[in-house]
DNA sequence: TATTGTTATACTCTATAACTATA
DNA sequence: TATAGTTATAGAGTATAACAATA
């Protein structure tokens, strides 16, 4: 999708010598793009079972901490609370997850998968799987392991600014 | 972020044995958080200039095809037309950019950057620059080019499906 | 007083259809 | 009729304040 045809000037009005192509020397701009088409394929495929990504990210955190609260399952999602409530109605609405009290602390739930969410997020773990390959089809095996190891240097990295 | 306190109850209800850790083997699901991660750095520096990523990724492609038309600039940004309106609209409202009649095409403009705009931007390059280092902190010089090398090999994909 | 879940609200981003003026 | 830019609108995603029930 960059460069279409574009206008047929010459670029001789560029600012510094070396940063003409500042675009594709940054790591956010192309994460930007490569999480664009990665997530392209994946809604797309999500659609077939009316669900989006977040909704299948919440379906396996909670099948490997069964129980845990929404507020647990808002930071593992790197989303505010109030986000959590239309998420998880939805999932109950759909019978694959369910709010219980279970709790000594009656403010709170416990989040689990129904029997249909287990067997659908089986089914939705291969789909995922299949479109990381599909949308990464231009990697070798050894650079989609090599890529993973970095993002997730990147995105594990302790907090902390400038 | 991932993995808070959780609950203490044990995982022995997972459903498959290999695919227990499904999220973190996704390249999908890392590169949305990863990007996340390096976004909520730029948008900070961002802030200091009132814009967002998109219209310094403008101003930079703007830059590199002096006098390209509304058309090129949205595919080129990989967004649909009618979201370049309101975002030339603020960059000529900041005075960084123009829309001028300039083609034989009277229906089009020609999109340019004001002085102010290109020496804005050379500052924003080295924001930006200075951010994606930050936020990728925990790479080495190396292992930075060879994500970004990575990256441009995800996205610069030829299209095609399934 | 603090916390869990919730409601309400708002702002951004995204996507689509339809309009205008040119071609 | 087709295209460039625009308008209007609706849907997601995101972020904040504030409320009820419980601690």
């Amino acid at each position: 999708m960059p460069s279409p045809s574009l206008a047929s000037l010459p670029a001789d009005t560029q600012a510094s010598p070396a940063d003409s192509d500042i675009l594709d020397s940054l790591i956010g701009y192309a994460l930007r793009r490569a999480q664009l088409q990665v997530f392209q394929n994946l809604v797309e495929q999500l659609n077939a079972f009316d669900l989006r990504p977040a909704q299948f990210s919440a379906l396996a955190i909670i099948e490997q901490a069964p129980g845990l609260m929404q507020t647990d399952l808002a930071r593992s999602l790197a989303i505010d609370p109030p986000q959590v409530v239309p998420l998880l109605n939805k999932l109950e609405k759909q019978g694959l997850a369910l709010r219980i009290r279970c709790k000594p602390d009656k403010r709170s739930y416990g989040i689990f998968l129904s029997k249909v969410g287990e067997a659908t997020l089986k089914q939705l773990k291969e789909v995922a799987a299949q479109s990381d390959l599909t949308a990464t089809r231009n990697l070798s095996d050894a650079e989609r392991a090599q890529l993973l190891t970095l993002l997730h240097k990147v995105y594990r990295t302790p907090a902390g600014d400038s």
